[in-house]
DNA sequence: AGCACGCCGACT
DNA sequence: GTCGGCGTGCTC
């Protein structure tokens, strides 16, 4: 009987869902569950998440090779939640806890090629006589470098060079080397302390007359404590005189780690700000579970304006009070980051902000000071659910409603369940806040698995601004054919007449948004994709699903007549328009066409809120976050694009884009005004959101839910079923949707609705089918799938509670 | 994901 | 006959 050790392998492929067993070698017997370990896997070494440990026999094992940290990396609420994750989303356990890896992986494997040692140039020669010189040539680089990268070769030969090194490799005249290499290379600094006490350098102080440089070493300690390299070169102290006072046992040198972090120079606003009434009350319900470490969800709803994040700031505060640490989620870290500086100016360096784009250093040099205790704060988009805390007493998710909180690839998670999972564990608190709540919640909320929170009044005595909805019919009816109705010219007018701004959305970028042949009809569509290419002013067709570009043709392909028009409009084409008729006003576009980089938004917004331009116009972006308290006036120019999508939340989301864009406008002093221009006035999505009335949407859409069997009365599974041909994708998708409707027996309980061909019918190439699973519970639905290896299968992907069911 | 193994068509 | 194409299956 042994020690075994059970490793899920760290593999982007669902296919390996199985615990690899190893034994440990004697000097890491320390190794347990939880800890981050390289394996040899195969003719490879590859990083290793040990799972659990077993005993039995362990005859064929091979050894681990090494733990990859000092500690290990996931504790048991962790494991537990990876576990969970790939239960209910049906990915592979190695695929739930990449999510915990900061870049995946912690390993970086890189391939080396290497000539043979053991050959002479002659044995080469003789075994590439025939060939062409390529094969010489790139023997005689390698012997010259030793070994070389494929890109380092490639940019030394010409041809085929993957040919000519496999051939070679395949008569052993050259190897390949495989090198990994610990993903976290943590920067350090050498400083210098006293190895002896005070009283002792004083005493050699008095005693040894000569040797300046070490004398001013000695002081030096004596009075600061520690020294740095850049000091060192101030006191005119050698690195000679540093290594002798070391020898001599006089002074130690210690490795701190540097922490890089590109957000500490990020501006912080004015101290806190006393709580209302209103806020006082609401954290009054939360406290009790804080203080008394009890799982317990909240969902606040809070209109636009009315202090959420005061409340989120006092219960991180009474969190890391009880010295536990907090998870704070926002939707996307480059618009939110009003809510960072705010948390940054409460708890200074306690915080941590955890996000996509920050570099993977950045990224492990912040986790490291969770790790280390150095920070209890992490504030981060929807991966930063997945911080390494040890007691985790608190998870914030702003903006509860929103859906970037679902993940979009494998493993399809959503930070707001792995929330509620990860405190349910760790006895912690959920407080999920927002204006419009998403229906799901609300309806939990009013059931009670959430305790219902409600912020009904602006903070600051403000009013929520008055809404004008616009007919666009009617406008057409009057003669005025400009995407810009009379009534919002006016508001732009009035508004910048008195030096307020003005933020304009519009939800589609580009210039015209579709490309037609006025003669056959043709619409210009993408060669990969099954979508309509979009003009932009750079003067090309653009797909916006795979980023290829073509130059718009002069006649069209298919009957070749010369008129091709270009409909639609996009945030450039509005830019345009609005500059020809506010040619004054001083405007600034935000979409993603104009926004790179890590702090694009940023940049924009705060030129924006000093006031160096008077209309930001841009996609729903501009709608989200920020408090910009000079903007009286907001136009959205067309209301109805979003509700007019194929998607049983496309009222919702209708809903919350109104209320959300209206509530940008007067959170100063000035109240504000908002114009929609739709083509539906009378749909309910937009009447309520016209009037703010959260509660009058919720009521008729939950009515129509109910009646659809929509969710929240039901959970939804979407498969996503791919093949390169078109026939191809409706068999396997016809027999995929007959062995799920036999083994699940339509019922009241589950309905199974397609095989459909997908609204988007081809994205690069690859033909795409959906089917949707509608069941009252979806443990069976999910037990299913797996039983008939559906999870398994690289052509199906699963979406459990997707968030669009396109 | 890599890589080995294996079975086919296209050439010296 | 060799080379190299890629489909299948395995990695403790």
């Amino acid at each position: 009987m042994q020690k075994i050790i059970l490793v899920m392998i760290n593999l982007p492929v669902k296919t390996i869902n199985k615990a690899f067993s190893y034994l440990l070698p004697p000097e890491l017997q320390f190794i347990r569950a939880g800890w981050r370990v390289l394996v040899p896997f195969g003719s490879r070494k590859v990083e290793g998440f040990v799972v659990s440990t077993d005993s039995g026999n362990g005859d064929g094992l091979k050894y681990i090779i090494e733990a990859l940290d000092d500690l290990p990396w996931f504790d048991e609420n962790m494991l537990q939640t990876a576990k969970w994750i790939s239960d209910y989303y049906l990915c592979s356990l190695a695929e739930a806890m990449r999510l915990f890896i900061p870049g995946k992986t912690g390993l970086k494997t890189s391939l080396a090629y290497q000539l043979c040692p053991d050959l002479s140039c002659n044995e080469i020669e003789a075994a590439l006589a025939g060939k062409s010189d390529q094969y010489l040539a790139a023997c005689e680089y390698l012997a010259g470098h030793g070994s070389a990268s494929l890109p380092q070769i490639y940019k030394q030969l010409t041809g085929d060079c993957l040919k000519t090194l496999n051939y070679l490799v395949n008569k052993k005249i050259v190897v390949k080397k495989y090198s990994t290499v610990k993903q976290d290379k943590p920067k350090y600094e050498t400083f210098l302390k006293l190895a002896i006490t005070p009283a002792e350098a004083e005493q050699l102080l008095r005693v040894s007359g000569h040797r300046p440089a070490r004398r001013r070493l000695l002081t030096a300690l004596l009075s600061k404590g520690v020294l740095a390299k850049a000091d060192l070169k101030l006191l005119n102290i050698s690195q000679d005189t540093v290594k002798r006072s070391l020898a001599g046992g006089l002074i130690v040198a210690e490795q701190k780690r540097l922490l890089r972090n590109s957000y500490a120079g990020l501006a912080h606003e004015a101290g806190a700000i006393r709580l209302n009434q209103q806020q006082q009350q609401v954290l009054q319900q939360i406290m009790p579970a804080v203080v008394n470490r009890q799982y317990r969800s909240f969902l606040l709803h809070g209109i636009t304006g009315s202090g959420k994040t005061q409340v989120y700031l006092e219960v991180v505060a009474a969190v890391r009070k009880k010295r536990r640490q907090a998870i704070v989620l926002v939707p996307e870290i480059a618009l939110t980051s009003q809510i960072v500086a705010r948390f940054q100016t409460r708890f200074n360096d306690d915080v941590v902000v955890l996000h996509s784009k920050l570099s993977i250093d950045e990224r492990n040099d912040a986790i490291w000071r969770l790790r280390t205790g150095q920070a209890g704060i992490v504030i981060g988009a929807r991966s930063a659910v997945f911080a390494p805390l040890d007691d985790l007493g608190a998870v914030i998710i702003d903006e509860e409603h929103e859906f970037t909180y679902k993940q979009e690839e494998a493993p399809r998670y959503h930070a707001r369940e792995v929330a509620l999972k990860r405190a349910e564990l760790a006895e912690g608190v959920v407080l999920m806040g927002s204006a419009t709540p998403s229906v799901e919640s609300y309806y939990q909320a009013v059931r009670h698995t959430h305790t219902l929170l409600e912020l009904p009044d602006r903070a600051d005595g403000a009013s929520l601004p008055e809404v004008e909805l616009v007919d666009m019919r009617e406008e057409l009816r009057c003669g005025r054919r400009s995407v810009i109705s009379l009534a919002l010219r006016n508001l732009i007018n009035a508004a910048i007449a008195r030096g307020e701004q003005v933020i304009i959305l519009l939800n589609r970028r580009g210039y015209s948004t579709f490309v037609m042949c006025r003669e056959c009809g043709h619409v210009m569509s993408c060669s990969n994709c099954a979508v309509s290419l979009v003009y932009h002013k750079s003067g090309r067709l653009r797909c916006h699903y795979c980023q290829t570009s073509v130059t718009p043709p002069d006649v069209c392909p298919v009957c070749s007549s010369r008129y091709i028009r270009y409909f639609g409009t996009g945030t450039q084409r509005l830019e345009d328009e609005l500059a020809k008729t506010f040619p004054t006003a001083r405007m600034i576009r935000m979409d993603q066409d104009t926004t790179g980089g890590k702090l694009g938004h940023d940049r924009i917004l705060q030129a924006f809120a000093q006031g160096n331009y008077d209309i930001l116009l841009g996609t729903q972006m501009v709608a989200k976050g920020h408090d910009i308290k000079n903007v009286t006036a907001v136009g959205i120019i067309t209301a109805d694009s979003i509700l007019n999508l194929p998607d049983f939340r496309a009222a919702e989301r209708t809903f919350a884009l109104i209320t959300q864009a209206a509530g940008r406008a007067g959170r100063g002093a000035v109240s504000g005004k908002v114009v929609i221009q739709t083509y539906n006035p009378e749909h309910y999505a937009i009447e309520t959101g016209s009037r703010h009335a959260y509660a009058d949407f919720y009521e008729q859409e939950l009515s129509l839910r109910q009646s659809l069997f929509y969710p929240p009365f039901s959970k939804i599974t979407k498969l996503t079923v791919t093949a390169p041909e078109e026939g191809e994708v409706h068999r396997s998708a016809a027999d995929i949707a007959a062995a799920l409707t036999s083994a699940l027996a339509s019922s009241d309980s589950t309905k199974i609705l397609g095989p459909f061909v997908a609204p988007i019918a081809r994205i690069s190439n690859s033909f795409r089918m959906h089917i949707l699973i509608k069941s009252v519970e979806n443990a069976p639905v999910r037990l299913q799938l797996s039983l008939l290896k559906l999870h398994l299968r690289a052509d199906v992907s699963i979406d459990v509670d997707p968030v669009n069911v396109m």
